[in-house]
DNA sequence: CCACTAGTTTTGACTAATTCAAGAAAACCC
DNA sequence: GGGTTTTCTTGAATTAGTCAAAACTAGTGG
C-alpha cells in the first residue's frame, strides 16, 4: 500500500512537479485499476474537494507520457488507466459486462513481438486484448 | 475484384436485406481497407449520392454484427473496418503517421490464445496491435 | 525567507464521433 | 401488387475529450 509520500517520490523521479491533483491521480488509479477518466475524477473530488476535470486529463496525460500510468482502450470503451506499467501484461475484457483483468503474458517479456511479417515496420511494442466472459456473466450467459 | 452481385450474395447469405446503401459500404470498405467512417461515408456518397450519416452508422453495426465487417479501432483513433474477417490476422499502426498494415499471425490460426492465467474467463478472440514505425516515418525519424 | 518563472490548474467554450427517436420509404414474402 | 417488417432520413442530443486564456503555485535562485 503505498503512501502518499511514494506518489511524491515516484513524480520527483520523473521531473515531474508534485502537486495535489496529480498524487490523488496516482493514489486513484491505484486503487482502482482499469477506472475510466469519470471514475478518476470522481476519487480525486473525494480526496481533495474541487478539481477540474481538465485538471485531471492534463495530469492523466503528463503522467501516461511520463510513464508512471497505462492507458488501455479497448474498442468500444473510453480510456482506462493503471499504474502497472513497464512489465507488459495484457488484458482480458469480459464482452457483457466490460470487466478487465490483467492477464500475464504467456511468452515470456515480449510476447508475441514476432510478427511473421512486418512489412518494413519497425514494431517496438505488441498489446494484447483477449475478449471472452468474465467468470460472473459465463455462468448466466443471457441475462 | 468483387462484383455488386457478389457483396449482394454475403448480404443473403447473412440473412440480410440487399439495399443500396448496404452494397456501397461493403464495397467501400473492400476497397479501402481500414477506412475510417468518414471516408466510408464519403465513398458511399459518391457511389451512391445522398446517403445519410447514421443510415452508413447503422450499415456498418450490421455488417459488424454480421460478421461481413471487422471493426478495429488502435487507442486514440476513431473506428476502422475492414473486410477481410475470419481468418485472425492482426495489425500494426504506426505512431506518427497512423498507417494501418495487416500482420497475419505468427503462431497459427489461434495466437497468442493461450493466456498463462485467465482469471477464470473464457476467452474466445485475441486481438494484437503492433505499434511502432512504418518504412516512411522510421526513415525520417524526426519530420 | 522572498520573489521569480515556468509549469499547472481553473474556467468556460467548443469540437468530433457517435447515438437516440420518430416518421417515411423500401425490401422481401406471398 | 399488398402487407409487414426492416431500413433509411431527418434532426436533435449526448459523450468524451480538446482548446485557449487567465489565475495560480511549486520549485528555483537570490
Amino acid at each position: 500500500m503505498p503512501t502518499p509520500s511514494d506518489f511524491e517520490r515516484m513524480l520527483r523521479d520523473v521531473a515531474l512537479r508534485v502537486t495535489g491533483p496529480r498524487v490523488a491521480v496516482l493514489s486513484a488509479v491505484h486503487d482502482n485499476p482499469h477506472a475510466d477518466t469519470e471514475s478518476i475524477i470522481g476519487a480525486v473530488r473525494g480526496q481533495l474537494g474541487a478539481v477540474s476535470h481538465q485538471a485531471v486529463y492534463d495530469v492523466l496525460k503528463a503522467l501516461t507520457g511520463a510513464g508512471l500510468l497505462r492507458r488501455i482502450q479497448p474498442r468500444g470503451s473510453v480510456a482506462r488507466y493503471e499504474t502497472r506499467v513497464g512489465d507488459n501484461h495484457h488484458h482480458v475484457v469480459c464482452r457483457s459486462c466490460d470487466a478487465i483483468a490483467d492477464i500475464d503474458c504467456a511468452v515470456g517479456h515480449a510476447p508475441c513481438l514476432s510478427a511473421s511479417d512486418d512489412h518494413g515496420f519497425s514494431i517496438d511494442e505488441a498489446e494484447v486484448i483477449y475478449w471472452g466472459l468474465c467468470p460472473d456473466c459465463s455462468t448466466r450467459p443471457s441475462s
